[in-house]
DNA sequence: GCTTATGGATACTGATACTATCCATCACAG
DNA sequence: CTGTGATGGATAGTATCAGTATCCATAAGC
């Protein structure tokens, strides 16, 4: 297959793809003479999986580059694949909220990981999020919502279980580090998506009159 | 209040304010003369809304503009307000997967709809994504996941049931429109870095060896 | 009266995600 | 075997975004 091909299969133009080439996000074709590459299924695959991340699920390119480093390095455990997607996915560098609703935040989270018993590491960057999160929530005078906090994470853990467990038929070790990526960067678009419609469906019978 | 306080009140610098009254996310402040004006606590309140949509929640500023333009047209039905914050919300012009890909996911996602009762405008943005979604997870093979829509579709009824209910405690329409959309956005990101959270404890236990 | 801050206007910057252009090959149809 | 079009690789250009920086005439506060 050569880049035209590749292009029209995928939907995706030639500079663009070409783009991604130098990027590091799409490995190089095989060269049969200096200027002659031929691609293959994997890079439909993975250009399918790209443009995915990147329209989809907003993923900025430098991160889906990170993203698919971790997945193609198989020398690593599972775990620490997907801790560095993980790490590559939560944004560094926030701040909001007062001091008070900081720490309120902080003495909230770590109570409800501790009564849940989920091990997390205390440099996850999704912890701090979560805690900034709560945080600017009480801020603005959200605390009603943030009384739930409980009742957010049963649901939660709910979907996470059965996520894990529908990935795990994978059958080799690739697959599944694949899998898990693929489920938590655009099952975050599914789950929002769904909530959107939730919401709207259901405000619109509660709220017909005001 | 004076620029400067409101700078040091909520942690961003002057010329950032600067350009939020620029862009009309932020109300100018009384002037008392040419070149002096006040700002109040409102001021503070809408800032740190601002700050908290655009960096833990990471909406654009010109969606925070279409939010907040929203928000203030008290005129507007409430459920009408929700659509207009809805559709700021959800990006336009998505693309990937293949067409057989396309069809099966809308009609699974039709169907899910149907079943539930739930009433969605069929012209919702967030019905596209979710037919985008279903169908980009389809083409990339993750045809496991997506057989659990429904199972996603319960986790997020539950908790947009509560949060709907947990929101209609506000006093005011304009207090309750507000908590909705901070509520909608903020409620992403807490579930996401929750999400986050639970799989990262989940996965540590099950595949420590691997 | 002197320093500092302010409102308002305009200009500049760095990052991001592409597009466009060039050019020296290559492939291949006629 | 020659002309047309695609290709790989390199380099340059573009649009958008989210601020920053600079200027200036005026106002505040010591």
């Amino acid at each position: 297959m050569r880049i035209g091909e590749l292009s029209k299969a995928t939907d995706v133009p030639v500079p663009t793809i070409k783009y991604y080439l130098r990027e590091g996000l799409l490995p190089a074709g095989e060269l049969s003479s200096p200027n002659q590459a031929s691609y293959g299924d994997t890079h439909v695959r993975r250009l399918r999986l790209i443009r995915a991340l990147i329209e989809l699920a907003q993923v900025p390119v430098a991160t889906v580059k990170e993203i698919l480093e971790s997945l193609d390095s198989d020398t690593e455990p599972l775990h620490e694949q997907i801790g560095r997607a993980h790490r590559a996915l939560t944004p560094t560098r926030r701040l909001s909220a007062t001091d008070e609703a900081r720490t309120a935040a902080t003495t909230q989270v770590t109570g409800l990981i501790a009564d849940r018993g989920w091990s997390v590491d205390p440099e996850a960057p999704a912890l701090a999020t979560l805690i900034d999160t709560v945080a600017a929530l009480r801020t603005l005078g959200q605390d009603n919502l943030v009384a739930h906090l409980d009742t957010y994470a049963d649901a939660v853990e709910r979907f996470t279980q059965f996520e894990i467990d529908a990935v795990t038929t994978n059958p080799t070790r690739d697959q599944l580090a694949e899998s898990v990526v693929i489920g938590t960067i655009l099952g975050e678009t599914l789950i929002a998506s769904l909530r959107l419609l939730a919401q709207e469906s259901i405000s619109a019978d509660r709220w017909k009159n005001r």
